[in-house]
RNA sequence: GGGGCGUUAGCUCAGUCGGUAGAGCAGUUGGCUUUUAACCAAUUGGUCGUGCGUUCGAGUCGCACACGCCCCA
């Protein structure tokens, strides 16, 4: 690999290297003593206002360090953590030896200037360097410098080139943060506890979904990567924790697309004594402060849809978004699984004819409805066969307590009311084995030690969950679940040989 | 899993009907030195994704594969 790397190495890497080599020789190559006093973005913000002649009779000194990304003659600019500033680097100036090496300075180079403060003929806040020193060679040639990196697999591959070169980029994980920190910020203001759960499990529980596995060798034993912290944080709630929540990566052992990373960021939040309702009244909230925290605004545009967040969230039962959506009139369309078969066969959905009844219904939700709740809209009134871990309403015993968040088409949130009755669990673990048994390889395990949890008693509970990359994607207007994570899981490049 | 599109210099892209590979940026050399995609002059740089095939001749046509993007399931 190195031997090859050598001698595939281009003429542009080897002349950067016979430059590094030359500095070797005569001094410390990677210095690190630097002080770095100055950031770009605080001298603008402190002197980008004052005028020309003021800003030179202040005589302003400053030490900055960066990555070169723009030269032109002397005049260089440097981008550092928080933006980009000017350096006038006069060659003049300096001894033969030091404009020697200024002319070896190549774009990507990290130097450390030391200087005054001083706005050029143009107007731009400059820095004059008094001083320069290379702190660390850049071996590699940056991307074109007016174009950047566009080629969205090596964006992915090498997100440090990406980073370095697109602002858009930067700014979709600066905007990732903010999000991440805003959720954390409202859910410890609701009184709730953030904790950590296992990610390595030896039975995999809480969602429906394959699972990755993996061996612990000490103790000669299979492990699972978690597809959910579900049944975990409701442990937590039995031992009386009553609210807690967890913002963390959940692994599933599906395919890739726009929409699907192996690993995945999740929020799951829980708490006693509320209902599933009571959550969809705190997801409005925190959907509002998200977007206020994003844009300033409770408007945001996605994918050239404007979705606003200010007025309440519509909330229709899967039922009626059936009906409103798709123009069915019949209110006995619903009646039997014969009927709404008849009904998906009508609207051309494909399903399978084994289904029960629920899960025929949630088919035709998802192909015909799903795409068109566009502002954000609760759907309610899930069927029971979908919904093994819900908890079944009182009045209708073929639905659950539950909700589903959409929003541009797409669904961000699950929630509801818990299921805690140990002997309903048993149950319905019961059929969750038995489909696996035949052949269903997304259906949950049993999980004895959580049924004897439930059986200590749980208060009534209702607990969420939130894709976080799914909303990230929506508040930084992403198409693809792979621009909103830094690393997102790709092929390997080359077959080893 | 199926279909479509893409892969050419470090980066961004052209490449006509099959006839020995082009530009801009970056780089190199020199000039200029308060510029703004800095400018002027000269100049280097290619496994055309990989493999097989058709052909006198393939970046270009065919087949297979790899990776990516988009759509569908």
């Amino acid at each position: 690999m190195t031997d090859e790397n050598q001698h595939d190495e281009n003429k542009l890497i080897a002349q950067r290297r016979d430059k590094l080599d030359a500095i070797r020789e005569q001094r410390v190559a990677y210095p690190n003593d630097f002080d770095r006093k100055d950031q770009s973005a605080d001298l603008v913000e402190k002197f980008d206002a004052k005028e020309k002649e003021e800003l030179e009779s202040l005589a302003q000194q400053v030490s900055v360090a960066g990555r070169i990304v723009r030269m032109r003659g002397p005049f260089t600019v440097i981008q550092d953590g928080g933006g980009q500033i000017q350096l006038y680097i006069n060659n003049k100036s300096f001894s033969p030896e030091q404009a020697e090496e200024l002319k070896a300075l190549d774009l990507g180079d990290i130097i450390g200037v030391e200087g005054e403060m001083f706005k050029t003929g143009k107007g731009e806040l400059t820095v004059r360097a008094a001083s320069f020193r290379l702190l660390s060679k850049s071996l590699r040639p940056l991307p074109d410098k007016h174009k950047g990196l566009t080629d969205t697999e090596m964006r992915y591959r090498q997100r440090y080139v990406d980073l370095i070169v697109n602002e858009e980029s930067r700014k979709v994980f600066e905007t990732r943060s903010r999000i991440v920190r805003c959720i954390r910020n409202y859910f410890e203001d609701l009184g709730y506890m953030e904790v950590e759960t296992p990610m390595m499990q030896v039975i995999p529980g809480g969602a429906t979904a394959r699972p990755f596995i993996t061996h612990h060798n000490a103790l000669d034993q299979d492990m699972y990567l978690r597809v959910a912290p579900e049944l975990f944080l409701k442990r937590l709630v039995v031992g009386g924790f009553e609210k807690v929540f967890e913002l963390n990566r959940n692994f599933r052992n599906e395919g890739l697309s726009t929409r699907h990373n192996p690993e995945f960021t999740m929020l799951e939040f829980y708490q006693a004594y509320a209902r599933y309702e009571d959550l969809m009244d705190i997801t409005e909230e925190l959907f509002r402060k998200i977007s206020m925290e994003v844009s300033a605004s409770t408007e945001i545009i996605y994918q050239g849809m404007t979705l606003d967040f200010s007025k309440p969230f519509a909330r229709l039962s899967v039922r009626d978004s059936i009906r409103q959506y798709c123009g069915v009139d019949d209110e006995a369309a619903f009646d039997s699984k014969e009927t709404v078969v008849a009904l998906a066969n009508s609207l051309d959905v494909h399903f399978d004819e084994a289904w029960p009844k629920g899960k025929v219904l949630m088919e035709i939700f998802d192909q015909k409805v799903e795409d068109q709740l566009e502002q954000a809209t609760f759907i309610t009134e899930y069927p029971i066969e979908v919904s093994p871990l819900a908890r079944c309403n009182e009045d209708n015993p073929e639905i659950t307590d539950r909700f589903e968040l959409f929003v541009g088409g797409r669904e961000l949130a699950n929630g509801f009311s818990e299921l805690n009755d140990p002997e309903d669990q048993a149950e319905r673990f019961q059929q969750q084995v038995e489909q696996k048994d035949s052949g269903d390889n997304e259906a949950m395990h049993y999980d004895e030690d959580y049924v004897t949890a439930l059986e200590y008693g749980m208060p009534p509970t209702a607990g969420e969950g939130i894709g976080i990359d799914r909303l990230v994607m929506l508040f930084t207007d992403s198409s693809s679940i792979k621009d909103v994570l830094l690393f997102p899981h790709m092929r390997p490049q080359h077959e080893s040989s």
